[in-house]
DNA sequence: AATAAAGCTTACTGATCAGTAAGTTTAGGT
DNA sequence: ACCTAAACTTACTGATCAGTAAGCTTTATT
């Protein structure tokens, strides 16, 4: 049962985190919304950092495998998946808990490289280029590496782009984007 | 004279807003800074947050202005200045004072979309947009609002991607991908 | 029933934070 | 030299902040 006082922690602490910002969080809000107190949180957890950081790759589990979830039940052949990406986003970018990026915001709030909060964030879109790369080979792309970066950015684009006004239909555009850019990197050269 | 002092707490505001977050950023940090005191900042600025406001209206003036200039110089058509956008906003990207886009985020530490913060910010990707967009229709794109909302993806894109991952050469990709987005819509319909 | 561990309560440290009051000093204008 | 306005200094309010200490209560185990 301890454990689950824990997971309760970084569950209300991901929810303010990513609802409100990490500096407009308070240790007070959290233990709150968790319904324990400091002394327990701080038996868990050795700072405020050390949290932010444990968020950051909770999130990152959670949002990767739902993700991926998402976009294998959409579609099976990689070209498809490539293009499901972006159905994925968009449905997300609908919810109202809509925030943006959790590690995007975090690299905003933390713009030191060399703060682990940082380091997570950039760890993150490392492997979510990773996966494109991987879905761009097996569909026969010229350059997967540069597909990858270009869908990517894309992606990150839309997500800041929507955050800043919503239901922009950012998501859709960047898919359309999205498509002549998949199309020109699987046309044989003449 | 006064108007000078103004001038100089807005832009000791405006390097510390930038480099280290609006949140992060305490009054006495931003007057010792400008030196001068806390009662003559609050002199010439109401609230923390107008100052805020103040530091995203200078930004948006300051920067635009600088941007349209330096694209203005690297190119004479309206498809080259598409296109020199992307290398102007690489170079930007290489300076060692580069943390991102004031606007995404300020709009990321300011969730809020009635937010005054959140709004000016929302305000500088429209007229950002609108560029785009009246360079698009000057070449002869099908379509000039589509190829603004793409090629705004890919800048706002390229620009996280590089405050996460310094060097990353997000811009190149970025430009790579515009050509081709430019091009498409440039191609008469066979 | 007893014990130990987990969790909680109350109070606290030391600091920072936005913003203000009242009096003093400095600078500019006449 | 005098006066006024601008700017500064010192001190303050009320609050929040991360983090900790010591003692108490609850829960789980034996």
């Amino acid at each position: 049962m301890a454990k689950n006082l824990q997971q309760r922690i970084l569950q209300a602490a991901s929810e303010l985190f990513y609802s409100q910002g990490i500096k407009a969080t308070g240790i007070d809000a959290i233990v709150k919304l968790a319904g324990t107190n400091k002394m327990t949180l701080y038996n868990y957890f050795a700072s405020k950092d050390e949290l932010v950081v444990a968020f950051l790759r909770k999130r990152d589990s959670d949002f990767t495998a739902w993700f991926v979830a998402q976009v294998d039940s959409r579609a099976e052949q990689p070209k498809d998946k490539l293009l499901a990406i972006f159905d994925v986003i968009g449905d997300w970018m609908e919810i109202p808990e809509f925030r943006g990026c959790a590690f995007i915001n975090a690299a905003a709030e933390f713009p030191l490289e060399g703060n682990p909060v940082h380091q997570v964030s950039a760890e993150f879109y490392d492997q979510f280029r990773a996966y494109i790369g991987e879905l761009a080979a097996r569909c026969g792309a010229r350059e997967p590496g540069n597909l990858a970066v270009q869908l990517s950015l894309l992606v990150e684009g839309a997500i800041v782009s929507e955050q800043m006004k919503r239901h922009s239909g950012a998501a859709a555009h960047a898919k359309r984007a999205a498509s002549v850019l998949i199309a020109t990197e699987l046309t044989p050269f003449p």
